[in-house]
DNA sequence: AACTATTTATAAGA
DNA sequence: TTCTTATAAATAGTT
């Protein structure tokens, strides 16, 4: 006798590293898909703002950003407060609706474009990139991986404006100091005015 | 005749903005729970390294990393290539066990926090903050400020290292500018070698 | 904050 | 990998 069920469903699985090579990589790759869409929706629903870099077991970057992920990002590294100067100004302006199409349409884009790299092997350069295997078999990582750069570029040269700004005026580096003395010495909030401290 | 059911159950919701803002503040709420949930689940599960930066549409920063997310961040931001010396090691020194443990812990610390902060209200200096409102109703918020103010902090000490570098060394910005040529000119990857460029 | 009915995510398998 | 299917998990609205 055996049950007429074509599969055993969802399984529980402990929450423990998946031991199983393949099967952690197959986990991994369903579970950034849905770690990327919770976060776009998140960004849909709510009209808030994400970057989530996840670092794979092998060290292999990944980003999701929405609208931006650099921007978020260098809004978090200087602590900017002038926020209606940037992203979220832009996102009051003109609104947030359609984050998660764009997703989708990123997502989509970028399953075309593997599709249409399925013939490239071991061996080759691909737009501006060694590649050094065989068996590819996620070439959709090549975006990733160029998107990964580009951002990477993009922050460098922010950095990079930073340290020019101090080159020229040598005062940024005392602001931060004085931002540390006021929030260990005078209960001064780094997070900007206007902003809700006890809400959302 | 009155339906026998409780609830309504979930009701499927439109991807577009939540327009009442009280609706929309709940789901916010729970859907970041469910996000650094399934972050913490990824990392556990795959060996994986997260950092999430979000903001909420008051532009409320919330952070979740394992291991940390300044580490994370910082090597997103450097291109670090020296992984043996960073998280990386750690975790194949250490395991990466726990993530999901030490995560809620961390949760269930938060929610002490709050009970036992129940009855401080508005005007007051907390933990050296300033709290500036009344009807405070998730004090767990103060947890994330601090967590977030010490994560801006360590980043900008990061970056007043670099710039410490740059001023006794004065090649760093070179080190830039030299990358971004080999990226352009000899297709040489900023991602470090011996990581599976391919794969995971 | 807790509760349920329901939607959504996903582990295995094809 | 991509699709399917049955089940686990997340969550919208309610209390």
């Amino acid at each position: 006798m055996n049950t007429n069920k074509k599969t055993k469903g969802r399984l529980k699985l402990e929450m423990k590293k998946v031991e199983h090579k393949v099967k952690r990589e197959v986990t991994f790759s369903k579970r950034k898909k849905g770690l990327f869409n919770k976060a776009s929706e998140l960004c849909e629903l709510c009209g808030a703002e994400v970057a989530i870099i996840l670092f794979s077991p092998h060290l292999k970057p990944f980003t999701f950003g929405y609208p931006d992920a650099n921007e978020i990002l260098q809004r978090f590294l200087t602590g900017s407060d002038d926020h209606l100067t940037g992203l979220a100004s832009r996102n009051v302006l003109h609104g947030i609706n359609g984050v998660r199409e764009q997703y989708n349409e990123s997502l989509k884009r970028l399953e075309e474009e593997e599709k249409k790299s399925k013939d490239i092997k071991s061996g080759t350069s691909i737009g501006g990139f060694w590649w050094d295997d065989q068996e590819i078999e996620n070439l959709n990582e090549l975006d990733e991986l160029e998107q990964y750069v580009e951002s990477l570029e993009k922050l460098r040269k922010t950095v990079q404006a930073k340290i020019d700004e101090i080159d020229s005026s040598g005062n940024l580096a005392n602001d931060f100091i004085n931002d540390q003395n006021l929030l260990d010495q005078n209960n001064f909030s780094l997070i900007p005015h206007g902003c809700d401290l006890y809400g959302v």
